[in-house]
RNA sequence: UGGGGAAUGGUGUAACGGCAGCACUACGGACUCUGACUCCGUCAGUCUAGGUUCAAAUCCUAGUUCCCCAGCCA
């Protein structure tokens, strides 16, 4: 038994509300102790980080009781789904780290099943055929406030209703003639238990079952007995399928089945960006991203092309909690998760963004010399390289100012700074293009005693930079990334607007003359480095040829240094 | 105005009649060959009004606010 939270994987003090319910199965003996999830996608799209948290709960809690999760495809509407989606989906569930086993369902592997238990309905006198239209059917349903009426089909005799449900499965009747409803209360409080359609007719080929059904299973027709027959101990889903629940529970009932339990939580929403299928295609159709594996959108693709990693994903579907309120997530906490996970694993390297030339004056015209680089400072077990230096260097732009404010520690005339792993160099000249203005390089002399990073005489500097050599650089294209949304809620609009009118006009911004230093010129696709002082970047599998990486910032590393200027 | 849910610092989430805790954010400081990491600290919360109780975030009553439902979508 594994109602004793010490000795279960979740032994963190705090436990949501779902694995205390499922600690009172246990010590009650619901379900024998066992424990069955699924996660029950509808193949109609990509996944996202929503999903992951509904992914992370089913696989997760699985795991932590010892018990099973099985994926199932929701696929019992024809005009929308497709084999791309399935495989889509099934790649990333792996990558995130989850594995379904050999358990891999499809409610259309129960449309054989599900006919014969609408047969057995319509035998007890419990569901009927309608023939009324979609129009009609609405108007007879009735309001939030006033009970709906009865269809004038819903007292048919049962050798009527046996006939013609045959005969829409043997094809007789055209799409949208007529439906086969449950027949249960027009009057009922909640509409979903006003006779609800069963199944209609839709001749349309389906993505597995091809042209064996011109009749399929609405949804809720589905869902609950495609649980029941896996035997899912608890039926996890979202908060909108709530009022839903006593209709599969009058299902279930009526058919006299097995019956899960169904428990719903709070679907995830992240600040600064959207959280809909609808709107991700949206954004896809109208080009305002690349498309759906575009680093700025939330989907697995996006995030994993931004250089997500599925522990970081994990950790933060960890750390969001489960619940029932309806919240809102602040998007540090995935940025959060993802610097923690990175930051022990990615290699540092140095790379400069927005190059400006340094000449080192005193520095020999045709020497070069390699110096020794730690590639994790923090972890010595990732080693070292060497990183070649030489007269000519490429600095930041954003580390050198020729009218320092106060505070500011790095490369202005007069000022001594480390360059990493390398020598104290001090600023000696600003060279300026006379028409502009613009600096076009600075000069600087070395101080060849300070070889490696450290003055024999302790002498200190207040500020250590990056650089890349000049002869040695590689050129590539690093591509930063931001919000999406200038919007915590992008979806608040004036009126008359959408919320397109909330995108971040500098959500990308590509560099073509990013410098990085030698050993990254023929970095692996797919790797993640540290660039010292800048960020977490992502060698982008889609876009790099051998070669000639393109990076993707995944994120920046946290900078007080730009607060500081900001409040300023 | 019917029914179903939900309300705890800025954002999330615990506490299940007994000291309101944790994380993120923000703000200070220490450390630093990454203005990173790490470490220390500060600000800040029980939707409202009554009631029960020695004791209420927790129980009761009334109210307020927010979310979901009128697809032959899922």
């Amino acid at each position: 038994m594994k109602s004793d939270p010490s000795n279960s994987a979740s032994n963190s003090q705090s436990r949501h509300f779902i694995q205390q319910m499922i600690d009172t199965d246990n010590a009650t003996a619901k379900h024998a102790g066992r424990v069955h999830t699924r996660f029950p996608p509808e193949p109609n799209g990509y996944l996202h980080i929503g999903h992951a948290k509904s992914i992370c709960l089913n696989f997760g809690l699985a795991a932590e009781y010892g018990g099973l999760c099985n994926l199932r495809f929701d696929d019992t509407n024809p005009t929308k789904e497709e084999q791309e989606y399935i495989d889509s989906i099934k790649n990333d569930i792996r990558w995130l780290g989850f594995d379904w086993g050999d358990r891999e369902y499809y409610a259309s592997d129960y449309f054989e099943q599900l006919y014969q238990w609408a047969v057995q309905l319509i035998r007890a006198g419990q569901a009927y055929v309608c023939d009324l239209t979609a129009e009609d059917t609405r108007e007879h349903r009735g309001t939030l406030t006033e009970p709906g009426t009865n269809s004038p089909y819903r007292d048919r005799t049962v050798e009527e209703n046996l006939d013609l449900f045959e005969r829409m499965n043997a094809g007789e009747f055209p799409n949208g003639s007529r439906t086969l409803r449950a027949k249960i209360d027009m009057a009922s409080p909640n509409l979903n238990m006003r006779d609800p359609v069963m199944y209609r007719i839709l001749h349309a080929s389906h993505h597995r079952t091809g042209d064996a059904w011109c009749i399929y299973p609405m949804y809720d027709w589905a869902h609950g007995q495609s649980d029941s027959i896996e035997r899912i101990t608890h039926s996890i889903c979202t908060l909108e399928f709530e009022n839903h629940r006593p209709l599969y529970d009058w299902y279930l009932d009526a058919l006299g089945v097995y019956h899960p339990q169904q428990i719903e939580f709070a679907r995830l929403n992240l600040t600064y960006t959207v959280m809909s299928k609808r709107k991700f295609l949206l954004l896809v159709k109208e080009g305002k991203v690349e498309g759906w594996d575009d680093p700025r959108m939330p989907t697995i693709q996006g995030l994993r092309r931004r250089g997500y990693t599925p522990e970081a994903i994990r950790a933060f579907c960890t750390a969001i909690g489960v619940a029932k309120f309806n919240s809102t997530i602040d998007v540090s906490v995935l940025e959060e998760c993802l610097r923690e996970d990175l930051n022990e694993r990615a290699p540092r390297a140095m790379a400069v963004l927005r190059p400006l030339k340094v000449v080192i004056d005193n520095y020999p015209e045709d020497e070069d010399e390699l110096l020794e680089a730690a590639n994790h400072p923090l972890n010595p077990a990732m080693g070292s390289r060497q990183v070649a230096f030489s007269r000519e260097l490429y600095i930041e732009r954003d580390d050198f100012m020729e009218l320092p404010p106060k505070k500011f520690f790095r490369l202005a005339p007069g000022q001594e700074v480390r360059l990493r792993y390398a020598y104290f160099v001090t600023c000696t000249d600003v060279v300026k293009d006379p028409t502009t203005g613009a600096i076009t390089e600075i000069h600087c002399t070395y101080d060849p005693d300070t070889r490696g990073g450290n003055a024999p005489d302790g002498r200190k500097v207040k500020g250590t930079i990056h650089w890349v050599s000049a002869k040695h650089a590689v050129d590539v294209e690093i591509r930063l990334y931001d919000h999406l949304f200038r919007k915590e809620n992008p979806d608040d609009v004036p009126d008359g607007e959408d919320f397109f009118v909330n995108l971040n006009p500098n959500s990308l911004e590509i560099l073509l003359d990013g410098k990085v230093e030698a050993s990254l010129g023929d970095a692996e696709p797919g790797s993640h480095y540290q660039f010292e002082r800048l960020g977490y970047f992502y060698v982008d599998p889609k876009t790099s040829t051998p070669g000639r990486p393109v990076f993707n910032r995944t994120t920046t590393l946290r900078d007080t240094w730009a607060k500081l200027k900001e409040k300023n």
